[in-house]
RNA sequence: GUGAGUGUAGCUCAAUGGCAGAGCACUGGACUGUGGCUCCAGUGGUUGGGGGUUCAAUUCCCCUCACUCACCCCA
């Protein structure tokens, strides 16, 4: 009798983030994780879902996610629930429902996790995708704008990618972008005829977005428009000045981009976007700004925001290929017959609880077929032990590199191990794990 | 949602209507207890799925699913 076989494939744009792959998502957690905490921010974890309302009202009921892009449902109570599609609303939420701000005039957050949103996927786009998102809630002034700046800028010189570049633009705010605003559609009203469809649609319903489309006429058209940093009020052109001088005061190189237009209606004053042009279409790794009507919005007291959302594939993408490789083992022990398995098994268990990357065979194999693996393991020792170690009391060790090999008394194994292991060069594959032997050479 | 391309072994790909193959990987052997290199052998397939045309379909046609890329949008 043959079992009918069924095989199971994850649903389409969502993946799994295999081994090889998830060793670079870790390197970029690791360094991220260090940034947050050198710069105060602290982790907050939220959830995967929430009321649909939260991501109408907040993102905005006019915006492609909010339109098209989300997967809402009804639960068995018939709420309508949402995977979240961006994690802003969730974090604005859960600062007010806890009233995390009474604590301090200012709260750093950060969080990351998947995100939801139903587009066809291709490259770099995907149904279910991750983000690092962080934001800084309770301050209006320009140095959160550059601290944020300065904790990404970090990020990608620690992580070794270079080809990105920063793009920076103010949006204005209330007091100036409604007449600019204005003064835009008059202009796009005079050259309808030379704008694409979509973009004769967004002259009336979104003309800021106009300025971003791609299309070749449009941008023809455009490149006299008035642009937003040429508009802006007293107060958001000295908050847009003093974000730039800081950046240059840190060193830190931006691109001015007048067209920079994002597509979450809740943005005002700073925005920005590290760009590439290794990513095929998509062309946005970090992307974020100012926020300062949000929190308001959302129901709380008024208090400005600014955040950031950064796409882990994305950055996975860009990242050198040597970083994130896996970690080699130490040793291989090689252990022939039962009786030499559990010889070597505490010997083993001690190594490892030393952090020591210690790899074993689990069943019966020939010599050969173990120190094969331990070749392709890429370990830089091999332990063997049998049954002449055993009868004699002395074990053999092999530096697979230089291929010397010694005998060592069983009896001091653990000592001497540790001895050879301990004057391993520094891997240079990769940091080992947290716990792993970082803590251990740190004593 | 629209358009184009692609689905053959674990991976990368051949085979244009006539017996489903190669390289890599994996397992074993040459070397009975010493890795890489070399050589030899072996395991591995519902040719994405369904239907049709045909004596005969991986090949031609239709449907469907998936993947990829692009539009759109963004992380």
């Amino acid at each position: 009798m043959t079992p009918t076989r069924k095989s199971f494939s994850s649903i389409r744009g969502v993946h799994d983030i295999l081994p090889g792959e998830s060793e670079r998502w870790q390197a970029i957690e690791r360094a991220a994780g260090r940034l947050f905490a050198a710069f105060g921010f602290r982790e907050i974890r939220l959830p995967i879902f929430e009321a649909t309302e939260l991501f109408a009202r907040g993102i905005g009921e006019a915006t492609d996610i909010v339109e098209k892009e989300m997967y809402t449902f009804a639960d068995r109570s018939g709420e309508s629930v949402t995977l979240r599609p961006e994690g802003t609303a969730p974090a604005i939420r859960a600062f007010l429902e806890h009233h995390l701000g009474a604590a301090q005039a200012v709260t750093k957050l950060y969080y990351w996790g998947p995100m939801f949103r139903y587009e066809r996927p291709q490259k770099g786009r995907f149904r279910q995708f991750y983000q690092i998102g962080a934001e800084i809630i309770g301050s209006g002034a320009p140095e959160a704008d550059v601290e944020l700046l300065a904790l990404l800028h970090l990020l990608f010189e620690r992580l070794k990618i270079d080809g990105v570049r920063l793009e920076l633009n103010s949006l204005g705010d209330e007091a100036c972008r409604p007449a600019y605003r204005q003064t835009l559609q008059r202009f796009l009203e005079s050259k309808q005829a030379d704008l694409c469809e979509n973009c004769r649609r967004r002259t009336a319903t979104n003309p800021l977005r106009v300025l971003d489309c791609k299309n070749e006429s449009c941008r023809e058209a455009t490149a006299d428009a008035p642009m937003i940093v040429d508009h802006l009020c007293e107060a958001c052109r000295s908050h847009h000045d003093r974000v730039t001088e800081g950046l240059a005061a840190l060193k830190i190189v931006y691109h001015p981009n007048p067209r920079l237009v994002r597509g979450l209606d809740y943005y005002n004053r700073t925005t920005f976007e590290w760009t590439t042009t290794k990513l095929g279409a998509q062309n946005a790794v970090v992307g974020g700004g100012r926020y300062d009507g949000l929190v308001a919005l959302l129901g709380g007291d008024p208090a400005p925001a600014i955040g950031f959302a950064l796409g882990m594939e994305r950055m996975a993408e860009l990242l050198p290929p040597e970083l994130g490789q896996p970690a080699a083992p130490d040793l291989f022990m090689a252990a022939l017959g039962e009786q030499a398995r559990a010889w070597a098994a505490p010997l083993v268990l001690a190594l490892r609880k030393e952090g020591y990357r210690v790899e074993t065979e689990y069943g019966d194999a020939s010599l050969k077929s173990q120190m094969r693996r331990a070749d392709k393991t890429g370990a830089r020792w091999v332990c063997i032990v049998g049954e002449n170690e055993l009868t004699s009391g002395q074990i053999v060790v092999k530096n697979l590199q230089t291929k010397a090999q010694e005998t060592l008394e069983a009896d001091r194994a653990l000592d001497e191990l540790r001895l050879r292991l301990a004057s391993l060069p520094p891997s240079p594959v990769s940091s080992p794990p947290p716990g792993g032997r970082g803590e251990h050479k740190a004593r």
